[in-house]
DNA sequence: TTGTAAGCGTTATCAC
DNA sequence: GTGATAACGCTTACAA
């Protein structure tokens, strides 16, 4: 690879000025056809391509956005990675249940599927992040590193510390994704879902068609906003159909399928199992609904059990899981969008955009459905 | 916001020279400590953050990289993004089979993570960007508007043409994913994995385990040399028991999981269903799977059923998918470990790394495993 | 329409 | 150890 051409060079081949050729590039319609021509057949020659970092540093802009997701579990115990060539082929027997799947990040891909797909409408690239459990010393860093190089800021709520978001707010936009603290409402742009009317359409479901009376909540961690506003639409719920909240169960789920399998396995053996377990997540359902397999309770004809969020296992699962789903790619596309508006506008107020949710009925709600 | 503060701001308040300042930033040791308070007290109470373009532009490298995955199929039919709220929750019935999940996607998922999480430990900036199905015009664009802010490119095989991709790799580094066409061997630094090894181990234990000798071979695209190696595999596993491979039947599912449900049908009902139906990938053996499971036929007491790949859905299939894993985060590690290699010295030769495979056996090859 | 030249905010090479 | 100062490769007034 020889050094790279710059402007220089491909002034020099055309017989131009830079800025000449830099017109060609930016601003063609500003120069003569004939001229363009030149420059053009100059810079394929040489095959020049531009340098971002200048081109950037000139512009005062760097036309990339960041995407900052938080940290997965997985990603704790990993290693030093060793490139080493192995040309094998292991033969592992694979029981049922050997590992909790790791479904929490199937969310965030869905929103950076979105991402990615606006960046691009919008002629940005993007960068992503992640950041690592229980690192939060590094977070600062990776996020200092990431904001020095983009124009403005995706954050999935909850993956930076508050101070840390405070900060960068002072020194390029940011736009939070879901579940923002309260505290954030009025000084963060922000993209959301209808937590609580799903869950209340949810439940208006289970009362009108299913008559439903007795159902138990399992819920999510008690710091996830998201887990209080689904909680919220639960309770209102419960209160139009004229029962009282706090004589239906809450279960700590903790947002996690082990947990949640844990809890349903306790409560069938019991004999305690309510109508409908009503989960904060689809995690939790399907940890739920292995239990109920496991214990030989047939859903939904002993049971109900309903999820939230949409995730694609709770689509082929056994039986399929009903559930609300969150337009997951959109909060992606939303959040693009927004942050273009802003960078458009710094001086605009905060814009608060709540996307609406969709309750998907399926088997494990609903029975046979052909 | 304020005009953001720059070295000469720093240099000020500390009244020190800008050299200075950067030098507390790159090389700590090599200032006075107390000197070196002084700025970093400075930094603090300005806020400064280092601009990436003049740091890159300076440094002459950027410290990101961009990973360029492929088209997504979904992704065609994208309309034009409108900002509105919307709150509101709409419920629908979602019926079984509506529609062919996107499995495809999380193939790169999978092989993103692997890449972010080892961009992070290598301390650099990952750049994201998709291909647009149908849209090849655009991919060149694409591809420049990222290779003028990154040090190398990552590239997912056939996600860019070769040509592309051969002017690319006279700009800057770049590694292939996987699967790369022959022309390409010698050319590109290359991470894969054992794909033939895989097919063979898997159709091997077929034999030793199962005692099948009539299996059948349902293939993917002619054009993918992945497709090709496995069936290499397959071929190579059944002349190693002494039978013959044109003898053995080929079936075109075109890595489509609809597809392979036509076929799966079809010789359900035209009773040729063969022992064993070897799929070239989990897609298509979800397919199947699903085509035997409404023809009413048992799995694997009828017919036993192979993957390739391990996709997340194949663990949670109604039977588990038997099937051949790959290492898909150690493909995306790998390949920036690749890529950093090849950053540090550019004259080396090609670097070509095979990761070894990992047959999982489940139920629907295994029978009851618990 | 084209060229000149002044930045853009760093890093790095010198001297001191 | 620290400070001038020259790159780095581009964009963009302002002149011509």
């Amino acid at each position: 690879m020889a050094r790279k051409p710059t402007v220089y060079d491909v002034a020099r081949e055309a017989d131009v000025s830079i800025a000449t050729v830099s017109r060609v590039l930016r601003t063609p319609e500003k120069v003569r056809p004939e001229t363009r021509q030149t420059v053009l057949k100059a810079i394929n020659l040489l095959g020049y391509l531009p340098s971002g970092s200048a081109r950037s540093l000139a512009a005062r802009r760097t036309n990339t956005i960041g995407l900052f997701l938080p940290n997965i579990d997985q990603l704790d115990q990993i290693s030093d990675f060793e490139l080493v060539t192995e040309d094998a082929a292991d033969i592992v027997v694979d029981p049922p249940h050997a590992q909790e799947n790791n479904l929490d990040s199937l969310y965030f891909d869905e929103v950076l599927r979105g991402c990615e797909l606006e960046s691009w409408r919008q002629g940005l690239s993007l960068m992503v992040s992640i950041g690592l459990k229980g690192k939060d010393g590094d977070i600062p860093q990776l996020i200092n590193s990431m904001s020095e190089k983009v124009d403005g800021l995706i954050v999935l709520a909850r993956s930076v510390p508050d101070n840390v978001l405070a900060f960068l707010r002072k020194r390029l936009p940011v736009v939070i994704i879901a579940n923002a603290a309260i505290s954030q409402e009025s000084e963060f742009d922000l993209v959301r879902v209808s937590n609580r009317k799903g869950m209340y359409a949810l439940v208006r479901h289970l009362f009108e068609k299913h008559q439903v009376r007795r159902m138990a909540y399992i819920a999510g961690t008690d710091d996830s906003p998201d887990n209080g506003k689904r909680y919220e639409g639960f309770c209102e719920g419960l209160r139009s159909e004229g029962l009282e909240p706090s004589a239906s169960p809450i279960y700590r789920g903790q947002f996690s399928q082990s947990v949640a399998y844990q809890i349903a396995t306790s409560l069938a053996r019991q004999g305690t199992l309510p109508q409908a377990l009503v989960c904060a997540n689809d995690q939790m359902a399907l940890g739920v609904l292995r239990a109920l397999s496991d214990a030989g309770i047939s859903v939904p004809d002993q049971v109900i059990v309903t999820g939230f969020d949409g995730i694609k296992e709770a689509a082929v699962s056994q039986p399929r899981l009903t559930t609300v789903r969150q337009p997951m790619v959109d909060l992606g596309r939303a959040a693009v969008s927004t942050l273009v508006r802003r960078l458009g506008s710094p001086e605009d107020p905060p814009i608060s955009t709540e996307l609406p949710v969709k309750v998907q009925l399926r088997e494990s709600c609903e029975g046979t459905m052909i």
